[in-house]
DNA sequence: TCCATATTTCATGAATAGATGAAGTATAGG
DNA sequence: CCTATACTTCATCTATTCATGAAATATGGA
């Protein structure tokens, strides 16, 4: 990934709707989800919700599908892997083991 | 981790010079660089750098050390791995292994 | 004490991001 | 076709971020 990609990213999901929109379709998986339906589940205006979705899919983090009168959006996995790949890899030093214990580490449960 | 400390963090290396600053503090690791060193490795205007360290450690990121006339810092691995951990537990819809292969996952170099 | 060095804080102006109502576009159904 | 629904695009205003010169602060050394 280069660093350019990975500042779009980066500053894509820096924002409290757009990480809120990310991880409801991360967790809807290949489901995906209307935009409407997330709208209404995240109680966020319509335009406002549509314009950071731009901003997701111009990140490359989210893909959108016309589905009837609806759009259906879905996660981008590879491109969110790729991130994180850029992250551990690129910007621990060439030493990931610095930053990405992930395999073990603690699960917290978070907010 | 909060989600208001990760939008934090992600904003905070959203940024090129940030960035660079972050991944070059990587490097150094435990003997971390002076202010000034990175300026000039960077080509950064030392107050627009200064700036931009605050900002990297008001997220936690890194951490400094009054050493002599210079301050010296640090990465603070700590906080970059709990930034990873909740991107892919957190954000990854409780499911890590859509977003976290980190362990295989091809090592291209980038830049 | 006085000066040079290293870096930060302040102040300011320019650029960018963010939210939202109104208007536009696409689709389904009668 | 006509209308309602589901979104997006446009236009606008406000708020935040960014970069930087000038001034302030801290330290070391003569």
């Amino acid at each position: 990934m280069e660093k350019t990609s990975a500042i779009l990213a980066l500053s894509a999901l820096a924002h409290d709707v757009r990480l809120d929109t990310f991880r409801a379709l991360a967790q809807a998986g290949d489901d995906g989800l209307l935009a409407g339906e997330m709208a209404r589940a995240l109680s966020i205006n319509p335009t406002t919700l549509s314009n950071n979705l731009k901003i997701l899919s111009h990140a490359g983090l989210i893909h959108a599908r016309r589905e009837g009168r609806g759009i259906r959006y879905f996660v981008m996995a590879e491109e969110m892997r790729a991130l994180l790949g850029y992250l551990t890899e690129d910007c621990c030093g060439g030493r990931p083991e610095l930053c990405a214990p992930l395999a073990a580490q603690g699960t917290e449960k978070t907010t």
